[in-house]
DNA sequence: TTGTACGCGTTATCAT
DNA sequence: ATGATAACGCGTACAA
């Protein structure tokens, strides 16, 4: 029998005590050479080092910092919406990037927009003693988390501003983004433009439904109602939203799609009807190929690496000091110009 | 003065002592009424609950893991070659749910590719006593994890098989795949398949190779060596490669992209030379976009999902149960015909 | 320069 | 059913 059934490790982690037994030395002297504590003569570091290596002995940083003056766990929380999304995983790559050079480990999860599983999150990583919290807010009340603030656990927000709580935020320039994208359509000719858009009560969603909606008021007519459809969950969804619109008369010559999930399922209704040379098309978020496509999608691309350094740079500098005042950082977006944005508009109305 | 300018935090997390003297018990008893224990009045399981509840109390589970019987930490560490790549994106989305399912959270990091990374990651892990390891192997020697798994630590390999060690591994069935897209495109009349891959010490590179050599070997002519191309370690690489192989005499009239990065640089290269529509193309692993390129392109894609849930089992499975043998998974790619794989040999010698 | 006593927040053991 | 006390692995203060 090499197994014994239970479920006990063959062999224990060796702890400071067992190397100092090794080593020949009082515990605290190996805790001493560990934390590169002075007093130490170098030929007992030398034989501290030597049993270290010997039991392949690792700190117990658990333990560790269960003791240490500030109690902290060089951990940090980070929940983001779906960790598959490109923005997400782009996002948290930045986070942990940032955190490692600084010898901090992220805990990551994904909360698919849920409320609840956003709470559980955060409660598994505070119950873990992170030392911050990054959130991609998913409910429509984030002040669950000032206790947790108030304990000292810091806590940014990116993407979306956390609701009836105030801290840090990392946000897109969402309306400006998509103002962009409307006057890049005017500027080729186009008077009917679209909206494909998520819930409105996605923070994200409003803010770029704003901006189109402000940009839209400044043209001569206005914006036609039945041009602007919102709450699109998911690629389906947006994908017979725009069949919907392109049958409507007159048909738009243009349009903006408000996120990439909507972008997939929007092209596709265009390629369904023939429509995607014809269409003036601008995607909010960039996609891996969307060079690649004929015609190039033209996308306003958010600087996924400005929000997670930024995120990352807020949190860390509040793990130094707390005292100081919020700030809101708001990135710019891009207006990558491909070919699908400039695809003129075809009709009469404005030629 | 608001702040005190020190580091404390404002208010100290409450601990079980808080909450029992609260609840005017012994704190042992909270302890019960938190582990389910039985022995507790139900009365008095109120009376410790409201009180938990009025305090904002939170188990700190550090504290708890190291007095555990089995001091499990219920986290998990996975390294993963870049997050930012939809294959590890999901890859890692995948094992989260599996692990919050079992109430445990996972710790993430990107090696990069870079042995000394993975190390640092891997340690980083160990020290923060994680109940078990998956890992994307990226340097050419896994044994140092013997020193872990034999501390209970279980490691579960993903992607690719760790070197020097044995243990628990989840793969895909990468040399099967391209064998298939090779009978694919000779369906479609081709003979002159160029194929660019990674650098041969990447084990999947290695194993699409030989699927595509041994598929190759099958024909009459078998494989021109000037079509291959290996070591391409990034889309610009790819491109540049594929520039060249297109520039020989004959030129292939049909292409396979070992990875999705390649892909990238592939079929710009492609689209420079006009080729896009005559150029037979499949590509290993899926894109988001793959299906709105025109043509629509042909990919050998992974089963992410299977590839994860497959680890995340062997890992759990093997927290329960340490001395079950090891096993090795290999999950079935699927070949998604769409149109570039169909694209007909056009020139004159198979017709 | 080195070692000892104590405490961190929790679980385990044993008594009541 | 409940509580007192030990123990976990480590850092800190202080003694030697």
């Amino acid at each position: 029998m090499v197994q014994d059934g239970t479920e006990d490790r063959v062999t224990r982690a060796p702890t400071i005590k067992d190397v100092a037994e090794r080593a020949g030395v009082g515990f605290k002297t190996v805790s001493r050479v560990l934390n590169d504590e002075p007093n130490v003569r170098s030929g007992t570091r030398e034989k501290v080092l030597a049993a270290v290596e010997e039991l392949g002995y690792r700190r117990n940083s658990i333990a560790s910092s269960i003791r240490r003056r500030n109690q902290r766990t060089a951990s940090i929380g980070l929940v983001v919406e779906d960790l598959a999304n490109p923005f997400a995983s782009t996002l948290t790559r930045i986070i942990q990037d940032y955190a490692l050079e600084r010898s901090h480990l992220v805990l990551v999860g994904s909360s698919d927009g849920e409320p609840e599983r956003e709470r559980e999150l955060v409660g598994e990583f505070c119950s873990r003693r992170v030392d911050g919290l990054i959130v991609v807010p998913a409910g429509a009340d984030q002040s669950y988390l000032e206790a947790e603030r108030d304990r000292g656990i810091p806590v940014v927000f990116v993407d979306r501003p956390g609701k009836h709580i105030k801290a840090d935020t990392v946000v897109s320039e969402n309306a400006g983004g998509i103002s962009d994208a409307v006057h890049h359509l005017v500027e080729a000719g186009h008077r009917r433009i679209a909206y494909l858009g998520d819930r409105q009560a996605v923070y994200t969603a409003a803010q770029r439904l704003s901006g189109y909606r402000a940009a839209i008021a400044g043209l001569d007519g206005g914006a036609d109602r039945r041009y602007i459809r919102t709450g699109l969950r998911d690629s389906p969804q947006a994908y017979q939203a725009a069949l919907e619109v392109f049958a409507l008369e007159p048909a738009p010559t243009a349009l903006i799609c408000g996120n990439n999930i909507i972008t997939i399922g929007a092209v596709h209704a265009l390629q369904h009807l023939g429509l995607r040379d014809r269409i003036a098309c601008i995607a909010f978020d960039d996609l891996e190929l969307a060079d690649l496509l004929r015609p190039a999608l033209t996308v306003v691309a958010q600087d996924s690496e400005a929000i997670g350094t930024g995120a990352a740079h807020l949190l860390f500098g509040r793990l130094e000091d707390q005292s100081a005042p919020y700030r809101r950082i708001t990135v710019p977006v891009r207006l990558i110009e491909r070919e699908s944005g400039k695809i003129p508009a075809s009709d009469h109305q404005r030629r």
